[in-house]
DNA sequence: TTGCATCCGCTTGTATACAATAGTATACGA
DNA sequence: TCGTATACTATTGTATACAAGCGGATGCAA
């Protein structure tokens, strides 16, 4: 390729300014975490285009970026609805471990006054939704979002996103659990506790252990919806 | 969507048995990272169907999928080859710490005698290599990559490995720089011995210094190139 | 000469047509 | 009845055709 630095070429876009292909990424996301697909189910080009009623193409485009964030998988035939195994809901936690501890340590060390007024804003909401399974929920992410912000580095909120992304796709949420919205209120309290007196040490502990608590109530949840033993050890 | 789990329909294949877009993607892949297209400079689908002699369509599919990875950025007007700057250089080496400290951490917990004896396998072969700055380069990878299997976590292998793409483009490796083989031969030693040894916790420590050695070389590799300023100071 | 309006072309977004492949069903023979 | 071969079908991969938008160029007027 030559160095061609031609001027700047504009970008066409679709009647209401976003692509179809952007449309149909969103709305399959969607689709994907409020389990409209079942887990292990294959996906059909032509069956989401005629659903969403655009061609392939832009589905095809969406489907791919769909692979990219493992929200899909490639099987032997065609694309698929990824099940988690045990195997991957560890290691998915394990990472999610390691990064909110890193990012909470970045944030007891970068956050800004404003930040931090900020984070106890949303602990105060968070005390007030009491038991709000729905609202909860919302609150529990822009918390997080906030923190993953306040460490100031684009590639870690990057990565938190994408594992939250694929965490959304495990059915039922933590918060509908008794006792458990109290529980994270006191752990998400911890953590910017010691964010708030900028100490890292703390910060990272407290962030580990409520990823801990909320894998082991994951487990919880998931042994009583399949009914089956309990969780095997782990490897390590 | 009903849960229509037909058996099994095929993929149909390329001739050569692989995709076009999938050859397409490598061939960027590969051109980016030996720096055949300047920093900044625009990427237009038309250029690279010609020059690789396919249609537009597998090519958008591999410019999306490069723009997943972020080795392309979408900007104002049309794809564009991301030009890092010394934030997102320090961020990303900031990430590099925080994950390949997790990895030698995991890989001292979880790494069998066989994995152990190859990672050894891999610094003999290091030490052979002398000065051979291409070969250092493999064998780098090769002990990384060992490193990240060892600790069994899929999702950090990933980002790991995505990590790596994205520094990939920086230009200049920093094994020809003078000294430096001998001191990342010495900082290799220090991990594997400590993931010999079980010691997870200096496994991190030593992993964390590495990395941090490797962007101290590479900031000082960058003002030698561009002939600027030091580097200015962190945030933190 | 300079400012503005209009037109043209480049590039991307989307739809559709066509090719190729692998599973599946059907028919035929033993 | 069972096995095998052949034709069919479903689905994806690829190419191409068409639409639309923005930048820059061109031309005209002041």
């Amino acid at each position: 390729m030559q160095p061609a630095k031609l001027k700047a070429p504009p970008a066409a876009r679709a009647a209401g300014g976003v692509p179809l292909a952007e449309r149909v990424y969103s709305e399959l996301k969607k689709a994907l975490h409020t389990a409209r697909f079942e887990p292990g189910e294959r996906i059909r080009e032509e069956a989401i285009a005629s659903w969403l009623e655009v061609s392939r193409t832009p589905v095809r485009e969406a489907l791919r970026r769909l692979v990219s964030d493992n929200l899909l998988v490639l099987s032997e035939h065609g694309l698929a609805v990824p099940q988690l195994n045990r195997d991957q809901i560890f290691e998915l936690y394990a990472m999610r471990e390691v990064l909110e501890g890193a990012a909470a340590t970045l944030a007891a060390q970068h956050a800004s006054a404003a930040e931090v007024d900020f984070l106890n804003q949303i602990l105060r909401e968070e005390a007030a939704a009491k038991n709000d399974a729905g609202q909860l929920l919302a609150i529990n992410k822009e918390l997080h979002g906030c923190i993953y912000r306040a460490a100031n580095n684009r590639y870690l909120v990057r990565t938190l996103q994408s594992l939250q992304d694929e965490l959304e796709q495990l059915r039922g949420t933590t918060f509908s659990w008794p006792g458990r919205p109290k529980e994270a209120l006191k752990e998400h309290r911890a953590i910017v506790e010691a964010i708030e007196r900028q100490d890292a040490r703390a910060a990272e502990t407290a962030a580990r252990l409520h990823v801990r608590s909320a894998l082991r109530l994951r487990l919880l949840i998931m042994r009583q919806h399949a009914g089956g033993p309990p969780a095997r050890a782990r490897k390590a």
